[in-house]
RNA sequence: GAGCCGCUAGCUCAGGCGGUAGAGCAUCUGCCUUUUAAGCAGAGGGUCCCGGGUUCGAGUCCCGGGCGGCUCACCA
């Protein structure tokens, strides 16, 4: 490890402990508040008051700030519910503490403190330390006071510094474990199971995507990362579980950006005797209840946007948004080679190959995903990019999906549950071709499940939603390496 | 995977056309008994991301590489 000159006079002022014989790493103190009960309890008691409190508090934390003069010094002691000033006087304090602070402390080390309240000149609450320990030393100073931590690829390589200094960090993710609190309380409420599926899969399906391969030695055999518990969830809805849902990681093998991380945290839920309408209401209500929760109200500043998740939201239908986003009429967008020569003109690039559907897909993310700011439903997909998907009644080329945009971007996806098995089979087939003809991401033949279908699975509706993805939106963070703890990273190394 | 930008003291950042590498905070020494970006005086601290090249001389120019950020592509 290197050793700068603050390590080195760090190290100096432990050992020189260790030479009075004093533990260093004492495990014997033990808080009994939190700065936040302290200023919650005292912060508007007159200072006459004050000084007949004999309550006893015992309070640990880190030094975030420190402010020697002469005989006494102020520093600003944090712990996981915020920070609280304590002073140390001679004559006041106890010599040991008085000293301690003047020759071992320094700004980082972790401390337990007691002592009665007082209010300074300023008015700020503030402890008088009658007792002062050492229970940490910090080694390595902390980041600057003023500036923080800024560097972008330390804040997340090192997140702990990252949490220690910069306030709003910690609250993303507060904010973060709250969502998944409510949303799993949200479900349970209405009578939904919580159940967990396998993550390594001998059949990566439920989604269309690449997934991570990994290998189990003993067995001998390749096993895929789930790219999706959907027909896991979905058998369960057999085995009648007619309720069900699952908070997990999801894996997928694909690009690194702002919106995307090589695992995710998926909520995924199955409803029977639903269809993909009732989840819209559904979806409606969560989002609603989230803000109300997490943000006092259905207003979430997002970037340059302000979101309003008050239910009802727009409902858009998936071909008439690209006809208002094209310029084609209903009639037009019937007609094949004109649909591929548009998109060929906005530069989406698909193999000459590629079916309708997905051109059709292509054209609607690259016309009119950035136009959808306002919670906005859009409904109604190509059977071709949607193989799980029950057809619609009136015209089997779409299905019952919808897929929620919120500030431009995909946020969940929904559908009316295929459970005929035969034509489960033949999408299944389908998929395969197209996974022949060299599309990666097509959709694996799951024998079992469509084995699981022909058992009867009863008329259900499920969903995806993108619990990061919902975190950025409630918290405002432009990138979702802003609301995971440890984003993916290439290792750092040492010189070249 | 491609394009653009960045990497300098523990942290935050300056370094014009190539000429002995700087500031603030932090650290160290001294002073200071209600400060809060405390203050005053002084001091120390650098693999300028790595490796080549050009040059009398490279933090600076050229080539290659690493890591990161943003945009694009695939995707949620």
């Amino acid at each position: 490890m290197e050793e700068n000159e603050q390590i080195l006079v760090r190290k100096k002022k432990l050992s020189a402990l260790k030479a009075q014989g004093l533990p260093l790493y004492p495990n014997d103190f033990f808080p009994t508040h939190t700065t936040a009960e302290v200023r919650q309890r005292f912060g508007n008691v007159p200072e006459e008051h004050l000084q007949q409190l004999q309550d006893p508090f015992v309070l640990a934390g880190r030094i975030m700030s420190l402010r020697h003069f002469g005989k006494a010094a102020f520093f600003h002691l944090q712990d996981r519910s915020g920070q609280l000033q304590v002073y140390v006087r001679q004559g006041e304090s106890p010599p040991e503490a008085v000293t301690l602070l003047r020759e071992v402390l320094d700004i980082g080390d972790i401390v337990g403190v007691t002592g009665p309240l007082f209010r300074t000149r300023t008015g700020e609450l503030t402890l008088k330390a009658t007792t002062l320990r050492l229970l940490t030393k910090a080694l390595r100073p902390l980041p600057e006071k003023w500036h923080g931590l800024q560097d972008i690829e330390t804040r997340y390589r090192q997140r702990y510094l990252d949490l220690l200094v910069n306030p709003h960090v910690r609250e993303t993710f507060r904010k973060r474990a709250q969502i998944i609190q409510l949303t799993r309380q949200f479900f349970l409420e209405r009578d939904f199971l919580e159940v967990e599926t396998p993550v390594m899969q001998s059949l990566a399906g439920g989604a269309l995507a690449r997934p991570f391969v990994t290998h189990h030695r003993a067995l001998d055999m390749d096993l895929y990362l789930r790219i999706a518990p959907e027909l896991y969830l979905k058998r369960l809805v057999v085995g009648g579980i007619e309720r069900v849902f699952e908070l997990g990681r999801n894996f997928r093998n694909e690009g690194v950006s702002t919106k995307h991380n090589p695992e995710y945290t998926m909520l995924e839920f199955y409803q029977a005797y639903a269809t993909y309408e009732h989840l819209m209401t559904l979806t409606e209500e969560l989002f609603f209840f989230l803000a109300q929760e997490v943000n006092n109200g259905p207003l979430l500043v997002y970037g340059e946007h302000q979101i309003d998740v008050t239910p009802p939201w727009r409902r858009l239908d998936f071909r008439a948004a690209i006809c208002q986003y094209t310029g084609f009429s209903p009639a037009e967008l019937e007609q094949e080679e004109l649909v591929r020569t548009k998109a060929r003109e906005l530069g989406v690039l698909s193999p000459a190959a590629a079916p309708l559907g997905k051109i059709l897909e292509e054209l609607f993310e690259a016309v009119v995903e950035p136009h959808l700011i306002q919670p906005t439903f859009v409904i109604g997909y190509p059977v071709e990019v949607s193989p799980l998907a029950r057809r619609n009644d009136t015209d089997p080329r779409f299905v019952d999906r919808f897929e929620l945009y919120i500030a431009g971007r995909e946020i969940a996806n929904a559908f009316s549950e295929l459970n005929d098995p035969e034509d489960q089979l033949q999408r299944f087939l389908q998929q395969l071709r197209e996974r022949e003809a060299g599309d990666e991401e097509a959709h694996s033949l799951d024998e079992d499940y469509v084995r699981a279908l022909e058992y009867g699975m009863p008329p259900t509706a499920g969903e995806g939603i993108g619990i990061d993805r919902l975190v950025m939106l409630f918290t405002n963070s432009p990138s979702i390496r802003d609301v995971i703890l440890f984003p993916h990273m290439r290792p750092e190394r040492k010189g070249s």
